[in-house]
DNA sequence: CATGAATGAGCATTCATTCAT
DNA sequence: GATGAATGAATGCTCATTCAT
């Protein structure tokens, strides 16, 4: 009796995460089908479910891990000396892949109503906002932000000028998407500089 | 020889669309199924087609609906002599009204994937758009608006940011509103005025 | 209160009766709904059960129709002193309205499971059999049909002749129409002649 | 790592065919419900559609292994070396299995509407057809058949003299059938012999 | 007469999940 | 581990028929 190979098994639930993940970009959570995702698995139906308990489970999964990887992204994002350039590059990363945008609107729309999405979004929402809010504090030190402004607060509002910045192209598929995002820019820049 | 009473036939529509309006405040557009809005209308089934083609049909009816009592109440807002204030009142009472929020979280959703809602959403954008890229142009005349600022990009930017506001209680339920709010005025304040 | 004029009832009826058929035609009984029918009629649904106790009433009437039709261009047919002429006439005649063929289909078909219309179907088989049996008798009278033909089981043969031609072109639309006749005509020519 | 077992899954679909093929021949293509097949083939409804896309999947797979078996039968009578009495006993045994003239008569209706359906069944007749043909012609050989018919359209002559003589029964159920038969058989005779 | 509102059972089909092998 | 057979409730939708007006 062969012991289970927990890299093996994790390596399995990685593939059907990303298969998901994929189906759920291209249908939506409602819309994609268990079958359509072991198809896109290359698993069998019956299979699967020795890797999750159930469809939500994946769902939860794969929008943990799109979140743990979002949030690397924003690490990254804040090793950049300047917040604004930083936070440009990755609106712009963002808008490019449209996918990532389809997905997080399904998500938003999902914890809405269910209150395990809700709480995953919550805990990923803390975590980026307090790694914002300390680079803010930082700034602030520096001279380079407002010292009036409450770091906790400005850092979730930038937050939900990401979201609503990725809404955009919904809205308008043809703006001009270089425009808007020079304009967005401006917009941070004259929110957080010191006033003189 | 009875006729068609017009009005009692779109009235029913109405209560149709208003039951619909619940349970896909409720269960989403996917989510909630065609049996939940005729139970909801107290209707049978087959009744409810005779007021609406098909599901999406009455999607596409509510969203329709919903985005042109939007429109009027930014008309209203716009009759503020205070762009801010306005908007500033308008993000107060949608934050309010949660049911809102979740049904323009799914509206934004289903238009990354239904070109149908894809279309409505879009008309309705550009008319929000043009109306307050025509209140800032007024206001650059008074000089109470950076003159700098291209109107329509301008206008597309404060629509993202509204988005983006709306979510925030999304993604943290316990965000302290009054504060959050104070600061997206700030945010706006800051990204119109004149530079001195 | 107005007494109800029975021509009128009468006229309404055959204005229902020849929807009925155009929809049947096109879509067959059971594809063809009610409201199909009313709306080819001009009438609403409600009305319809004014004269008709329900589909199935219709399509027994109009099938009655269509069969006693069909009877009156068999009794001119016969009028022509030349029975084979006249029955190649019918044949080509039939043809040509494809749409008769395909009610007629429908009507074998819907006889085979359906008692009312089978007996109905009986009916007009024996009043049109018995027709051309006299036909034939009168022509073994005069020399031109072998005497030693049973009248009645030859006419049956022929109107069984008579539905598979029908037949033939929904087998096979791309057959040789003009052929195919002249052959059946020589079936029926060699089948009835007298022994040299 | 069970694999499937094409003979297994073989077997089922046929054993849907079979339950199909009842109600089919019970209640026709339309009056046969899903539900219905279902319960005849002591199967779940959902199960079913692991073996056939759709209703109309199975319509077409039913007619098509009817008909081949139809051809079968055909290539055995056509080893009876008197060609007329290969029909003749060809003619009875359909008469004699009321249920393949009722779905016989389903599927002329069906194909005089339904594309697909129509397909199958002209490649079935010219496949019947050509083997008659081809009889026929050798049949001219040796001097038992007029040579101055053109065999494929006397082939197809005979085949709607076969279904005119199935739709018999269907429309007199009381018709003398040996006689009839004994009629059919005269026909045929005196249509194909050659000229003295 | 005439309308169209209203019903509710029925339809073909889908799908998350379970289970024997 | 891995397969795919099997389930059955649910879905969006249709339709013959009834009924108040």
């Amino acid at each position: 009796m062969r012991k289970i190979d927990p890299a093996k098994h994790e390596e399995r639930r990685q593939q059907i995460l990303e298969a998901a993940g994929r189906c759920f970009t291209r249908d939506g959570f409602r819309g994609a089908s268990m079958a359509d995702i072991c198809a896109e698995a290359n698993m069998s139906s019956g299979h699967v479910y020795h890797y999750f308990a159930s469809k939500e489970a994946i769902i939860s999964a794969m929008i943990e891990g799109n979140l743990a990887r979002a949030m690397t992204r924003f690490e990254c994002m804040m090793r950049n000396p300047n917040l604004i350039d930083g936070f440009f590059a990755e609106i712009k990363r963002a808008r490019r892949r449209q996918a990532d945008q389809s997905l997080m609107q399904d998500m938003l729309a999902e914890a809405g109503r269910n209150p395990v999405i809700a709480d995953i979004l919550r805990a990923h929402t803390l975590g980026v906002r307090s790694m914002l809010a300390t680079f803010i504090r930082k700034a602030q030190e520096k001279g380079q932000v407002d010292p009036g402004l409450d770091a906790d607060t400005a850092a979730a509002v930038l937050l939900a000028v990401f979201d609503g910045a990725k809404a955009m192209t919904t809205r308008d598929p043809e703006l001009n998407d270089a425009q808007s995002r020079e304009y967005i820019k401006t917009l941070f820049t004259r929110f957080l500089r010191p006033p003189e």
